[in-house]
DNA sequence: CTTAGCATGTAATGCGTTACATGATTCC
DNA sequence: GGAATCATGTAACGCATTACATGCTAAG
């Protein structure tokens, strides 16, 4: 039931198509909760039918002169541009406030460890360090933005609180990596001793 | 899809029930892959049907003694104990080697941490307390594992690696409620300034 | 005799994922 | 003219969650 509300807070900071939406999405809220396009739509038409959203359909961007295409009514590449109505403010705070699950960790990974522990080596060096390289790569976005945005001494509250979130961001990848390479000696495998 | 690995590392370990499953999920695998016990129904009927695994029926536990119930047939509390087949180990090893998504965090409180920063502050306090106290209690469980399990110092390679995933998480709740602990200030509402 | 715990399921609903489908515009 | 990108959707399937349902055993 959250996907809707990620969304509400995307175009409360911006008004946006769906299309937007998704794109934005893959590097904002995204990096905390993921969405789909096919997701951002449907949802989306929920919102809209709950009364918590509205869009304004515009012709394609860049004609800005009235003059549009010939064939009038028959146009397909109408964009909607969607902007959160009051309801949908009040629908948001309601859910912030609301007490959420917490400790919810899904991590594959972990799982495929245990498997290791258990009836391993299985040889999962290289899978590891995949994933360690997925992390190494993730802080290293996490830093440019870092540079980026939070380079000021003074912020506001918002600023201060988004600081904070890519700071969470930030030590939850480094400790990740950290992790991953103390972990790597044990997951070696003895030569000749390959499962295929 | 994994669910089921996490149900067959299981029952690698110790051959169970279904029920017996639920309750140990909640306190080994389920730290990392939470099941309720409708899901592990389902599953290891799958499993069954795929020749993963296999169940003996037995009667309820502690009537030894050949004798049982007098109607015979009839008996309904038959407790099924599962255990893995050759099929069930190869497609765990499979499933390990295959490469995985990693990255794929969802995290409620971050979603509403960034609608405070948008439109708040709303008042986050006392739900961030919560999770806080949640995860300084999660805490607090892994080390009381750490203390009872792994205080010896020479231990074999999966009890080297069961410690790592162990120190994952010690390592992740700390630093998630220093983090939560930091923030706090900033989730201080003014006086008077409720939206109820 | 009633409550709590053991033990196994069915049904309904909804979210998430993947595949498929369409059409316009812009750039080379 | 063809490819990439913008833009919006439909359909199918499966996992996860919640509610509901059943029956036995052991303990107070």
């Amino acid at each position: 039931m959250s996907t809707q509300h990620a969304l509400l807070i995307s175009l409360i900071e911006k008004p946006s198509s769906g299309y937007d939406l998704a794109r934005r999405f893959d590097r904002s809220i995204g990096y905390f909760w993921h969405a789909t396009h096919q997701q951002i739509y449907r949802e989306l038409g929920r919102m809209a039918e709950h009364g918590w959203i509205a869009a304004e359909e515009t012709d394609q961007g860049g004609d800005a002169n009235g003059n549009a295409a010939p064939n009038g009514e028959e146009k397909k590449n109408r964009k909607k541009v969607y902007h959160v109505l009051p309801a949908g403010r009040d629908e948001l705070v309601r859910w912030v406030l609301e007490p959420g699950a917490g400790l919810d960790q899904r991590e594959e990974i972990l799982v495929k460890l245990r498997a290791d522990a258990a009836i391993g080596p299985l040889g999962l060096a290289d899978e590891m360090r995949r994933l360690i390289a997925l992390h190494q790569a993730r802080l290293e976005t996490y830093q440019a933005i870092e540079r980026r945005d939070f380079s000021d001494a003074r912020q506001d509250r918002g600023q201060q609180l988004r600081f904070a979130l890519l700071r969470r961001g930030i030590r939850f990848e480094q400790d990740w990596v950290a992790w991953g390479n103390e972990l790597m000696p044990l997951l070696a495998m003895p030569a000749g001793d390959r499962q295929d």
